[in-house]
DNA sequence: TCGTTATTGTTATATAGTAACATTTTGTTG
DNA sequence: CAACAAAATGTTACTATATAACAATAACGA
């Protein structure tokens, strides 16, 4: 039979809540189209490509959804402080803590796909030192480490 | 009047030497082509797009170029650890330290353009014990660091 | 409710990177 | 040197990522 135009959407109360938080805070308007980019990433274990969240988009709406109109919602995203994009991999992930994510180091798994986002003030006071040093006014940083995540080493080495 | 077929190829001898050492130690050859978009980049004061890079190689030759064959030679550059890749640029530069700059932290001036390229086993240390900490396996680091250079904080404000 | 602004839709296009396979060059070995 | 093997390059086509330009709607304030 066919599909539901569209299917339900879950996002638990804590998630859309700090969504919501968030974009009342900076007088941003959370429109439902936004919420549903916001959704898709959150509910994916692991960061998703802008087409990535296109096809899961157009699944859900059970409709065709414009690359472009998801590109703008990632950039509102990325711009109220919700959504990060990994540079190395060109894809997309909800920011799992505070304001300051953006300069956050990420830990890429190469093995099962997954990032930790971590809360290290002290990569940033030292790379804010080492850029001092040159002169250099520092406003972002991007800072991905790959590897393999304890997980996977512990599974993985017995296969 | 029209141009030479080909125009004048100039690289230092110390970039030179560099990239001739560097290949031989691995067995790599250093083919008139491979060393051309080397070229380019080298005597290039910013990072490259990887089609600016053919632009500049099809000025040169004065006919086409493939952009398959300088991502070959880009490859080959990364690969041998002459050449390094932007990632939240998308772009490439010559590596001006010596054998583990992929992990170095580079810093972008987003008024120039201009990269510069740390030496910091400092921060490469911090990143490792943090990695450590969350039993996370690390196998390469990318950290780039946008903001405004010493030049053009100086020269940009009066202005 | 009118006008303004933000948002979304639509189409086309630019930019970045890869796949598959033919051809040429280089290096090796009998 | 000839013949083979391996590496490098050429050619065409294609996939993936991202943006431009402009039209149509929807939300918001006076």
């Amino acid at each position: 039979m066919a599909q539901p135009a569209s299917k339900p959407v879950a996002l638990s109360e804590e998630w859309h809540e700090k969504a919501v938080t968030r974009c009342a805070e900076r007088g941003a308007r959370l429109t439902p189209s936004r919420l549903a980019a916001y959704t898709e990433l959150v509910n994916s274990d692991q960061p998703l490509t802008a087409y990535e969240l296109v096809a899961r988009l157009e699944d859900r709406k059970g409709k065709k959804v414009a690359p472009l109109t998801v590109y703008r919602h990632l950039d509102f995203l990325i711009g109220v402080g919700l959504v990060h994009r990994l540079e190395s991999k060109q894809s997309y992930l909800p920011c799992s803590l505070g304001e300051h994510s953006h300069d956050s180091p990420y830990l890429l798994c190469s093995s099962c796909g997954k990032v930790d986002e971590l809360d290290a003030s002290r990569v940033t006071q030292l790379l804010s030192s080492l850029a001092e040093e040159r002169a250099f006014t520092l406003a972002s940083s991007v800072i991905e480490l790959s590897g393999v995540c304890a997980d996977c080493e512990s599974a993985g080495p017995s296969a």
